[in-house]
DNA sequence: CTAAGTAATTGGCATAGTCCCACTAACGAG
DNA sequence: CTCGTTAGTGGGACTATGCCAATTACTTAG
């Protein structure tokens, strides 16, 4: 059953690096977007093969290092999104890893975590998966309703944390928006991820002395008054705040 | 040469997850102190041996990870920090990992990078490591003077950077100080990582009203004013302050 | 054509943390 | 006692925010 040959030599001294038996490396992605209001991840079934670990159940996209065709971590990350979403360049951030010997039945495991933003109408969840095993799931309070493959539960809960945590003072809801956008979109974004209300002033100037968006000539219409329409200035890295949301002097 | 049995099969639909080669997977420490107003690095001297990689050059401790000894990660990152500095209970929180094909000459390897804070009268050089191959390094802007093996001086480059953010609007740098210290000590310690000064009195009111540290009965006497000592109230987890440092309504 | 309805956008004021700077307090040395 | 030094405090100016209300620009019902 092994892969590894396993000689470890117990002498501590002159041990030969290359005799250590090597953990199973792995990446996974969690993927966020905001759909209708609700802040949504994609999650894959895992093959109903009883020979696989948790067959059937639901799981984070990812899969083992390919070392053959993955130039680095993030390289292998791009793979496994682009396999299931198809969206070429989105906002990939890595989270951390986890690894120890009881993750994964099949062995002493490490995987490598990213988490990514993408805009809905980007996504095309792709030919290889059909719809019943790629599905997105909304998140509640910090988890999803299904019960998740190995450790995916406390990954995705930690992606909700770092996401919810960088929100406060960065500009990353935008990512999860189309090119174009009014104010308000942006704001309904971040509120259902932070799940609470922000001010509507205080979001709106700090929105605009930031220097991070820019106005397009075109409003978006409706039944009343057209919004104006913003794009951002540097699609590929999200500007920093000074300060968090909500954190005025004038708030204890 | 290969410890692990290269069969991967090049079919990609049908691929045994156990037949990928695996990486090797490491973990290094970036393990900083304050010693004299200066932010330091431990780097250690990597064996002289040609038939190692990078002989002869300074590093940052670390090594492979060790399936039969080492439950978790983190438990790998406890125990070399431990048979380097001999500090048992430190402040430890995991950076993130790098993994690519050429960081490592032997192969495709992923490393695991943590990042510890010390008080330095509570390292004390062990034994199996003499003083000439281990050793404090003043942190230049966010690299140190020696050339360094591997990737390191890249990850040592984001420690710095993670570490300085974390400073910003954090109590991390009271995890580099002896149990009891003043409040100026402290604000010293964050000037020597921010390598700016701070406003005396705004890091005063933040520091006595966000409740995380206690005075004790003693004061530190000199040759002046003595000045009241204090303690963490809680030593296990940094206080997040509801802002960064020097960023008042008052500063655009 | 007008009034009502709705969402976008702007105005105005009190608030409270920071910055800046100066001042007072406590101690040893000489 | 005076001087030098460091600890610690006082007070005013500044400004992003919270809060609330007013104004603007549309569509649609009547």
């Amino acid at each position: 059953m092994k892969a590894t040959t396993p000689r470890k030599s117990g002498d501590k001294q002159a041990r030969e690096p290359l005799d250590f038996e090597r953990p199973l490396s792995t990446v996974d992605v969690v993927i966020f977007a905001v759909r209708g209001s609700a802040l949504q991840v994609l999650l894959v079934r895992r093959p109903s093969d009883v020979s696989d670990p948790y067959p059937g159940l639901w799981a984070l996209p990812g899969g083992f290092v390919d070392i053959a065709r993955d130039r680095d971590l993030e390289a292998c990350a791009l793979r496994k999104l682009r396999e299931k979403t198809g969206v070429d360049a989105p906002y990939l951030e890595q989270l951390g890893s986890w690894g120890d010997s009881a993750r994964d039945p099949r062995g002493w495991s490490a995987t490598h975590v990213y988490f990514s933003l993408v805009a809905p109408d980007a996504v095309g969840l792709t030919a290889g998966g059909n719809a019943t095993d790629t599905r997105w799931f909304t998140i509640e309070g910090d988890l999803v309703e299904e019960t998740l493959a190995f450790d995916h539960a406390s990954l995705l809960k930690a992606a909700v944390s770092r996401l919810r945590s960088k929100v406060e003072y960065t500009s990353l809801p935008a990512f999860l928006l189309p090119q174009e956008f009014t104010l308000t979109e942006l704001q309904r974004t971040y509120e259902a991820i932070l799940d609470r209300t922000l001010e509507k002033k205080a979001f709106r100037t700090r929105l605009l002395t930031a220097d991070v968006l820019y106005p397009v000539p075109r409003r978006k219409g409706g039944a009343n008054r057209p919004a104006q329409l913003y794009r951002l200035r540097r699609r590929r890295q999200p500007h920093l705040f000074a300060r968090p949301f909500g954190s005025a002097p004038g708030v204890s």
